[in-house]
DNA sequence: GTAAAGTGGTTTCAAATTAAAACCAGTTGG
DNA sequence: CCAACTGGTTTTAATTTGAAACCACTTTAC
């Protein structure tokens, strides 16, 4: 196949962020993390991806600036990927793709993790889009302002 | 390449999802679509994608319930592809990568398209996560209670 | 009514990507 | 100090991708 067409430079935000993490492990790597898992081997292990893509995935993320390698917090030689400000910040991202499988992709009576509140032990809101003064907005509600090309 | 390892059976939700819309096109299309299109070539010429791999997409969200085929409504023997309910609760998931994208793929000064509310003309407002008391949660607030393999 | 243009694909083919498995160097544990 | 662990890289084969050509049906223009 010719080379994927870069959305880097596309002025739709959506296309950008799609380039950088709109890949089939990106966002299971920045799952993982969140869960806490911090070691290439860890991050293997759970998703069973093939090592060298592995690798070439968590160096891209390393690039994007979504994790940053550290030393390994146990004292030993070896080194962590960690979350970066940028990384974190995929967090409602990260829930709002939960919650759809969730709502969608599990028949009624199957079994599923769920994401809870620490303090209240239950689970978080389902993800809502809302406008400045509260109201809950479905796509008919919005539009996209479009900027010069 | 050995053939992809189907997530659709994981018991993570965000998996399942991914498996569904974790592709480079997909969340692309549900996101025209969002921007009110719905024939074949309006989309081919928003994203300029290859037309098979176009076909090869939309024949699979179709199968996957997101989007449905329905006569056209010009009136002429075309058809369209329209979102199903399935397909519209995808709006928070692209409303947050939109979020992130502007958020952190955007130089100072960029310009970039915009989330309105069509009724006051405003930015909707960044996409949180939130606790049943209304508490926004950040990562670590939160942790994934998971069930029986 | 017919020809040209538009719509919605499918087919063909070369190039790029992916994955599995083997391999390897440095580190750690016993 | 030797075996196992960690974190990869390399090799190889299959799969996926994309561009372009092709095709059939529909609509529009004349």
């Amino acid at each position: 196949m010719a080379k994927r067409k870069s959305l880097r430079s596309d002025s739709c935000p959506v296309a950008r962020a799609l380039d950088v993490v709109g890949e089939r492990w990106a966002l299971l790597i920045v799952r993982d993390a969140f869960d806490g898992m911090r070691r290439f081997g860890e991050f293997q292990k759970s998703l069973g991806v093939a090592r060298n893509i592995l690798a070439d995935r968590l160096q891209g993320l390393v690039e994007e600036g979504i994790f940053t390698i550290a030393p390994a917090s146990d004292g030993t030689a070896y080194q962590e990927y960690v979350l970066t400000p940028k990384g974190l910040s995929l967090f409602p991202v990260v829930v709002g793709l939960r919650q759809w499988g969730e709502a969608q992709l599990f028949d009624a009576g199957e079994a599923h993790s769920t994401l809870l509140d620490n303090k209240s032990g239950l689970p978080v809101r389902p993800m809502q889009v809302v406008a400045g003064d509260g109201r809950v907005l479905q796509v008919s509600d919005t539009q996209v302002h479009k900027v010069r090309p």
